[in-house]
RNA sequence: UGGGCCGUCGCCAAGCGGUUAAGGCACCGGGUUUUGAUCCCGGCAUUCGGAGGUUCGAAUCCUCCCGGCCCAGCCA
């Protein structure tokens, strides 16, 4: 597929200007430095698409690395989903880093910094820092620790790594000025103590490097030399570039950073969608509801569809609230293109047509895709009874209505133009069949006389083969939801209706797992990944089709 | 005067001293259509948060003002 065109936006605009000076010999390095303590979400699309995204276009290369310095919050299970979600998007990283293949080094750096007197170990509790820190407005106060000797230095540090100490008893801080109008420089934490396994050092370690020292010479190391990340991290570079000047690296990477992805009625702060799953207000992490990367790709997303979006977007630094209806085009623009039709009916009434033999059976050609040849055909069968759906049929219909009504004519896609004579309905009123006949000469022509304006999806009630078909709608009602009071308050109750006794076409038994579809007039739909089996089929809508009725 | 950042159409977003202020989404027409889909054609910012200033010329440069976002983890 081809993505859209890239507009320019001023992390390009840098770029060009640094390749026009020539700035790292013409090289264009970036990463995507996730920490491994979750799901990927469309935020994280947004980064991946920008930083592999860049380096494509700039024949340049862009490292996977695993950002694993807080062993605590911190699982295998994360880095390896990450890695699926990455390659699904359609990436390839060119390195594989974690930031603990440099704990060693970090460290020898960081005994470089105590020996230049620019780190010390502080012995103050976090408490005692935070309140020496001062305040926004007010200056902080030099820790009595600061001046420790290099010796003393040296010695503490090395015994806080072979674990002399427990947690919280000391830290290791940059020094360098406590009265910063930037409070990230007021001497900030370097290493702190933490006796816990991590995901891939195990035990070797009982320190471990906080993220503004190991982020800044993790980059330098992989000579990456555009750093992109969020707006937040925008008082965060002066320490990087610190740490970067003090040290001897090979490189010094440019930060860059970009406002963060944010979608009206979506969540995506990592806390509160972990309390989504745990409190059950979704089915799991690859909920279809959920913004994840495996949500929305159960959901019946593509890659493509979301590359497109992220190219949408922009990049700016702008704090921007993106639209739904700009992520639904780009799902309906892929699919409409690709995805093959079919019929399917969501909640089937029965239609007899009475002009018809009881044992009628006809076979019919229909196209894959009207507006592609190569996609080929597929027969479907027509027999007397066939069922339309009940949204379809109306007695009492609303001005403009062009569906099935009483006395009324509507064409059965790609078949015959009906006309509704009869209703039937059960005791309670409740409408279960309806008896047509049909214009036997208006298969393939326009019927003498008069003009039929409706046009109605049907299966043959011979034929088809029961589905349930989940559809599913945006999760919160509220624009932004992280503003409202309580999920309760903000959660969409219609977000998920299932449809459990969908009847669809033959041919769609048969389908893999993951194969989308239109449902022709019902939207865009795939089979659900992991319940959609031979004998079970599953579908779950992605969106609908743009509808421009006025209901 | 704590520090940092941002304000171009309803929502995004190009633009970087001389353009009729791109483009997309949304919306509103109209045409094609056996999907109320798609596709096509047309409409949609005399104006760039505001006020001054510099200039022959300003969304683009300067000053002030207004509005919004981020920062006081031994999280990332």
């Amino acid at each position: 597929m081809t993505d859209s065109k890239p507009t320019a936006n001023f992390i390009r605009n840098i770029i060009d200007e640094d390749l026009k000076n020539g700035k790292n010999d013409g090289r264009v390095v970036t990463r995507f430095p996730p920490e491994p303590n979750g799901y990927l979400h469309i935020g994280h699309a947004k980064s991946i698409c920008l930083n592999f995204g860049i380096a494509q276009q700039y024949g340049g290369s862009c490292n996977l690395r695993f950002d694993d310095t807080n062993p605590v919050k911190e699982d295998i299970e994360y880095s390896e989903a990450i890695k699926a979600d990455v390659s699904w998007l359609g990436f390839q990283w060119n390195e594989l880093h974690h930031a603990s293949d440099y704990f060693d080094q970090l460290y020898d750096f960081a005994v470089q910094l105590i020996k230049a007197d620019k780190a010390y170990v502080e012995s103050s509790s976090a408490e005692e820092m935070r309140t020496m820190r001062g305040t926004l407005k007010e200056p902080g106060k030099p820790s009595p620790y600061r001046n420790r000797s290099i010796e003393q230095n040296l010695d503490l540090f090395e015994r806080m790594k072979n674990g002399e100490f427990e947690d919280g008893e000391h830290v290791l801080r940059a020094k360098i000025d406590m009265a910063s109008g930037n409070i990230n420089m007021r001497d900030p934490t370097l290493y702190r103590i933490r006796k816990v396994e991590h995901m891939r050092t195990g035990d070797k370690w009982s320190i471990y490097p906080m993220y503004d020292y190991t982020h800044c010479v993790s980059d330098a190391l992989e000579n990456i030399t555009h750093s992109l990340c969020t707006l937040e991290f925008e008082d965060h570079r002066p320490l990087y570039d610190w740490v970067l000047d003090e040290l001897q690296t090979p490189s010094h990477p440019q930060q860059i950073e970009f406002a963060r992805l944010s979608l009206e009625h979506t969540m995506l702060s990592k806390r509160r969608l972990i309390q989504l799953v745990e409190e059950n207000l979704v089915d799991g992490w690859d909920d279809p509801r959920m913004p994840t990367i495996i949500g929305l790709r159960r959901r019946g997303f593509t890659p493509e569809a979301l590359r497109d979006f992220c190219e949408r977007i922009g990049i700016t630094k702008n704090d921007a609230w993106i639209e739904m209806s700009v992520l639904e085009t780009c799902m309906r623009d892929h699919l409409n293109r690709d995805a093959h039709r079919r019929m399917a009916v969501l909640d089937p009434i029965k239609v007899v047509i009475t002009s018809l033999d009881d044992n009628h059976e006809q076979e019919l050609t229909f196209s894959n895709h009207p507006q592609d040849e190569s996609a080929g055909s597929r027969p479907i069968p027509f027999t007397k009874e066939v069922f339309i759906d009940s949204d379809d049929f109306s007695e009492d219909p609303p001005p403009k209505y062009q569906r099935l009504v009483p006395g009324g004519e509507v064409r059965l896609r790609g078949c015959y133009v009906i006309k509704c004579n009869e209703v039937i309905k059960d005791d309670t009123g409740k409408v279960i069949e309806l008896h047509c006949t049909h214009d036997p000469d208006t298969l393939g022509k326009k019927p003498e006389g008069r003009k039929v304006k409706g046009v109605v999806h049907w299966v043959s009630a011979k034929h088809g083969v029961p589905a349930e078909i989940r559809l599913y709608d945006r999760l919160f009602t509220e624009i932004n939801p992280a503003k409202a009071e309580s999920f309760a308050d903000a959660i969409n109750p219609d977000s998920r209706t299932i449809m459990a006794s969908a009847i669809i076409e033959p041919s769609l038994a048969a389908a893999e797992p993951e194969t989308h579809f239109q449902f022709e007039r019902l939207g865009y739909f795939v089979t659900d990944r992991h319940d959609h089996k031979p004998g079970t089929a599953v579908f779950n809508r992605a969106v609908t089709l743009r509808d421009t009725w006025a209901k």
